[in-house]
DNA sequence: GACCGAATTGGTATCGATACCAACTGTTGC
DNA sequence: GCAACAGTTGGTATCGATACCAATTCGGTC
């Protein structure tokens, strides 16, 4: 901590350069040389400064996350995920944690343009006027890891049709009047897709639409749970099937149903979107869309170093570029039943 | 990004002094200064180098976090408490998830040092005699959530008498045949403590000794299954009540039971320890030894701003400091039964 | 009108590394 | 013996901010 890399050059009769060269493993320095150095740096209980080195490289081997909620067990998966990748390539991750409040994000982003982070990754749909002009200045590389509406990379299920396919399954197992609990939906993104998903999977059969089996929220458990409540109230009785935005919504609603002495899946049958931990932790076990976590972390990782790689030579400004759907599906447990 | 303090100067036609008095809001300045700059500010899109400050500084403002399992809900909630207070407090997370893996905890010291982090919360339990050398070396101020079995600032519950009072909670309630699921028990940390409670509550009862109603293994989910498991395959019958060192053993455990047909709590109760989020989502609601979160993180964060404001000043270079210990209370909810 | 102190502004060394260029050493071939 | 060259080593400018000291301006006072 206090002794630099001059006191190391000092104590081992070398200059500062053969003291970096050392560190650094470089070509062209003799054995006798590596051990001086290295008996100094024992000594001296010596660790470089990465401020130091990342001021001179320009490049500080930081990831920013931005995530929308730690406490989610699916998010918490795939940050665990996105660690792990970017530990094992020498980056590190600073973590914010928004807990689903959209107006941090502009903040957490300056601080991580100041911070000088290579890259960031965004777990958070939900856009305002100013974070899109934020993203579509900044040469920062930015990976999505949600559906925000606009031209971002992004790795993201399908979410209109991962709904549908959602919806469908009920619709097969013979429902006909089944609810939602969807995101947000003031913003064209992932709350916006999935009801559209549930909306086009219930015209296509035929179903009556019926606003008022529909309630929204965010994605987290409580809320679920509440908008469950209120079904109940308002509509109990008319739906057979629920089909929520994400897993926690759905144990929330299934923990609702249960408290009320509504059997899952005998009264009513429940469908989630995420396939995280919860789905294999709650009983009945639950239904559900999975989106493969290890193959997402892997992709947003490798597209988010491909970027950083890139932004040494090519220099390219804009944060165009493609959505990379990877594939989910289905997995069956124990949550719906037929009709 | 691409323009420096050198840049904005210039633009403005002052020098970078002044510049930098403007964005630290520094008195004596003018007001028409102040405007010149800003412009310039806005007109280059400039975003001061944190790098560089910190360097001149010598502080970073991170704050580097060491947790065990973030897909544990109790530890989520940690996580996601700390970084709010940090965050409240201009301080940002370098977070490193070793998902159990001792091994880790100290590559990821060495990463926090050379990255010149302010301070370290460390959220795991387990020691070597390395990591012990390091904290002991380090004048790095480190806070510890975790009972590490030597002198360095911890903020935890008495996870003896925690364990205590989960023990004679059960045996109040009648129960005399009591398993437990305990963490890993080769250091002398909070598995172990956890088990002297265990013990201490039965021999105070005058419970026999029984060796074999006991499975170690760490805290995660999974593994309560696989014990719970082990335990109804051994000694199926021989107990009534199980106690678990955590939330997700319990919890696992409570599946495993529901899944073999049992019921809880009416054919076994369970108790855990944490009382996190999880403790609500399953049913039965988890009765368990309740770990206040919020005290909890405002205790680790006022210790450890506490800590990095003296560094300057006096100078206290070694990590010695007592374990504060948060009052645990139980929270009965639906796992506990009379016997 | 000269002087004083406070307010405002500028110049430059510095934080702790690395990069680039220059210098030195020793070996080989002629 | 000398040139050529690869293998080592050292000196110093630099990254982009801030801190310290010096210079300047501006009122107000005697």
């Amino acid at each position: 901590m206090d002794s630099k890399i001059k006191d190391v050059a000092r104590a081992a009769g070398v200059s500062p350069t053969s003291v970096s060269r050392v560190l650094n493993n470089s070509p062209h320095v003799s054995e006798k040389l590596e051990k001086k150095v290295r008996q100094a740096i024992e000594q001296l209980n010596y660790t470089p400064s990465m401020i130091a080195k990342n001021l001179k490289r320009n490049k500080t081997n930081l990831i920013g996350v931005i995530i929308a909620d730690v406490t989610s067990g699916y998010q918490a998966s795939v940050l665990s995920g996105i660690e792990e990748e970017c530990a094992s390539n020498g980056y590190h991750l600073l973590v914010s944690n928004i807990k689903e409040n959209t107006r941090k994000v502009l903040d957490y982003l300056y601080v991580f343009q100041e911070m000088r982070v290579d890259g960031i990754v965004l777990m958070h749909g939900k856009m305002t006027e100013e974070i899109r002009n934020f993203i579509k200045r900044t040469n920062i590389p930015i990976v999505a890891h949600a559906d925000v509406g606009f031209d971002l990379p992004a790795v993201i299920i399908d979410n209109f049709q991962a709904a549908y396919d959602a919806v469908e399954y009920l619709i097969r197992r013979g429902h006909r009047r089944i609810a939602m609990l969807a995101g947000d939906m003031r913003d064209i993104s992932e709350g916006q897709r999935r009801y559209d998903g549930y909306a086009a999977a219930c015209e296509r059969y035929g179903l009556t639409a019926d606003e008022s089996l529909v309630r929204c929220g965010d994605y987290k458990l409580d809320t679920g749970y509440r908008l469950a409540e209120e079904l109940l109230a308002d509509r109990g009785g008319a739906f057979t099937a629920l089909f929520a935005a994400s897993d926690d919504m759905a144990v929330g609603a299934i923990n609702c149903f249960h408290d009320r002495g509504l059997r899952v899946p005998d009264d009513i049958s429940v469908i989630g979107i995420d396939g995280g931990p919860l789905s294999d932790i709650v009983r009945p076990r639950l239904t559900a869309i999975h989106q493969p976590v290890d193959r997402i972390t892997r992709a947003i990782t490798d597209l988010l170093f491909e970027r950083i790689g890139q932004g040494k030579d090519s220099r390219q400004d804009d944060q165009s570029g493609s959505i990379l759907y990877i594939p989910h599906r289905l997995v069956e447990k124990e949550s719906c039943k037929d009709c």
